[in-house]
DNA sequence: CTTCCTGCAAATCGTTTGCATCAGT
DNA sequence: ACTGATGCAAACGATTTGCAGGAAG
């Protein structure tokens, strides 16, 4: 798989915008070119820290904030309210498929705002916001009903 | 408009499952029945300070979130990951049109789940989320065109 | 009366900022 | 060398918790 292309692109970003290329970034892109899903900041920190053990939470949130300023990540909240960061694929417009328990995503390219719609009030429409959660295949195997704890 | 039958619900709910009702509540139940949209935890606590000068944030919040645990108040993390909160339509599913600028949220039917979609995976899906977010007409008369301030 | 609710204060969590030092260009 | 990036510590905002007194049932 060209994922590699995905780190070029997010250096090329970077670079173009006038911002240097640490061993730090070099090593955000490379984690996003990998991740399968959306990852929090915390998850950035983490996986950052077993090849940069010094690397500091403000490092990694100045990084994501510029990344996605920039175009270069895609920023989102989950349904309860916590921050992601996904590598942010620029080329089509599309739609997520999220799994709830391992969080991996998939892409889709039906929209919802393609259909016409009838809707009320006169809004002049900006944004929409289209997701489907559920638990992907090897997440339904492994825990096959054990998803409640409380 | 029958509004005081979302009050009504509303501390039936909180009695069927055993809360007092206190003077705070039932005004925090008036309150959500006369939201035009979604309201921040800010927004119920300065509104309800008006009738209660005394009250506190975190009464706020623990009636937030009991009311929503047991379904009278729906959740909501909008686009920006603002936490926000409006009384729960139970009698049907719907979706929602949000103004970006005074939050004014209207409610419509169509949900792009009835659809027959083509998604990638094996997914068994839970959950869905979408939304519209544009201008509402009022918000539009006001402001032509001055919605970026940096 | 008893138990739950409230308000206060303090703790906690996620995120941001100021500053001195270090590294990329 | 210059300037921007990093790590540290501390600030910050939003939300939660522990506790003593007060109100609902």
């Amino acid at each position: 798989m060209g994922e590699t292309q995905i780190v070029k692109d997010m250096i090329a970003v970077m670079s173009k915008n006038g911002l240097r290329i640490t061993d730090q970034r070099r090593a955000l892109s490379r984690i996003f070119a990998e991740a399968e899903g959306y990852l929090s900041p915390k998850d950035v920190y983490e996986l950052l820290r077993t090849e940069y053990p010094g690397v500091s939470f403000d490092t990694v949130y100045r990084n994501l904030r510029m990344l996605s300023e920039m175009g270069a990540l895609e920023q989102f909240y989950f349904l309860d309210g916590g921050l992601k960061f996904t590598a942010n694929c620029t080329t089509h417009h599309h739609h997520h498929l999220i799994c709830v328990n391992c969080e991996k995503t998939l892409t889709f390219d039906y929209c919802p705002m393609e259909q016409q719609l009838n809707l009320p009030g006169r809004y002049k429409i900006i944004n929409h916001r289209f997701e489907i959660y559920g638990v992907c295949e090897e997440c339904q195997q492994e825990s096959p009903d054990s998803q409640n704890e409380e």
